[in-house]
DNA sequence: GCGAACTAACTAACCGGTTGATTAGTTACA
DNA sequence: TGTAACTAATCAACCGGTTAGTTAGTTCGC
């Protein structure tokens, strides 16, 4: 069952998919244009809402494959929170979308409908990770598990966070230099 | 020249920005809608467009009243900056709107336009305070001054930060438990 | 020929921005 | 002090373009 050429459903999917990701990276849901996806994947309007239902159901549809995408390419590493939080700083350099979808998840879709299963599961399984290498004394003790791992989500974003204004006046890093703050600065709350 | 009631350009200007800054905060600059903010500021469209020219014009001047505001309210205290830092989290904590504001800046208005001068400027002083006290040995140099200051107004906005999926997993914390977080961190980063 | 994939054309509502007129408050002068 | 001329503030109604979502019909593989 080999489907080539213009009448393979998956790969329509698959390209309305990849380009809902490059409109609502770049303008979010209110601002990203239903036409404008259809038009990048070589496809219309109608093809999405059999698709995915709806504008949100599309951007729904993004952000729980970016997830899952995320979740598989960086599993928790317990024992080396530093090199895990370098992992998760490649993975953005390498998806760069992946940071803003996630603010526009946070600013526009948050509250609204019932909250990802995969990502409750998978936080819930870090947290279990982190907790537990704490109860080995493997890791210190002074943060609480959960907001242990929270900082290391929150600090591997760093470079990802500024405003303009403020990038204005950083003297310009490599990725290599940015890659190894962000490892350093994780590393200073263990010690 | 007392003006009172219903004919004060002041009081409509600020009633227009107090307005604004809620429904941008709540749906962001495309979401946001001119004729619910005008409606919510007891005035209509039409002095909006008279005073701040266009819908970015009215959110560039909410982004910029907020943004004096806070370089007003928090000081840079290089010999401190864990307490800098649990500053900085208090006056989030009082404007709960300044994270969303800044994040909807980020993603819908950065390199449009040109930067603010007085963020800049603020920024540029910062710095300079930091590299100052990095220069007298009260600061460690481990991070270079700008990735240091980077870091700490960062982890100050760490609270904001989170995905719902993540809050479902950590335990209430308290305003102070939280705020104590935010300071320990960065003095784990001092340290 | 049958069903799944696809599409152009359509619609109803919405939204940013404008206009032209009205009203409240101020100034100038007799 | 009274009032006419002027200025600044306000607003309802409107406009043209845009947009999410729909429909009804066509194409293609099996």
């Amino acid at each position: 069952m080999v489907l080539v050429g213009s009448r393979d459903a998956e790969a329509t999917r698959r390209r309305l998919l990849e380009a809902a990701r490059e409109e609502f990276a770049a303008y979010g849901i209110a601002g990203g244009r239903v036409e404008r996806i259809a038009a990048a994947a070589r496809s219309n309007k109608a093809q999405i809402y059999h698709y995915f239902g709806s504008k949100d159901g599309l951007f729904d549809a993004v952000f729980d494959a970016m997830c899952r995408e995320t979740v598989d390419a960086v599993p928790i590493d317990a024992e080396n929170l530093p090199e895990y939080a370098g992992k998760l700083f490649d993975s953005y350099e390498r998806r760069p979308w992946v940071q803003r979808i996630a603010a526009w998840y946070r600013l526009e879709r948050a509250g609204t409908g019932d909250l990802l299963t995969v990502v409750v599961a998978s936080n819930e399984a870090k947290l279990k990770a982190v907790a537990d290498a704490q109860a080995r004394g493997v890791l210190p003790t002074r943060f609480p598990a959960d907001v242990l791992l929270g900082l290391v989500i929150h600090l591997s974003g760093f470079w990802s966070s500024n405003v303009p204004e403020f990038d204005a006046v950083v003297a310009g890093h490599s990725s290599a230099t940015r890659r190894q703050v962000v490892v350093d600065a994780v590393a200073a709350l263990l010690a």
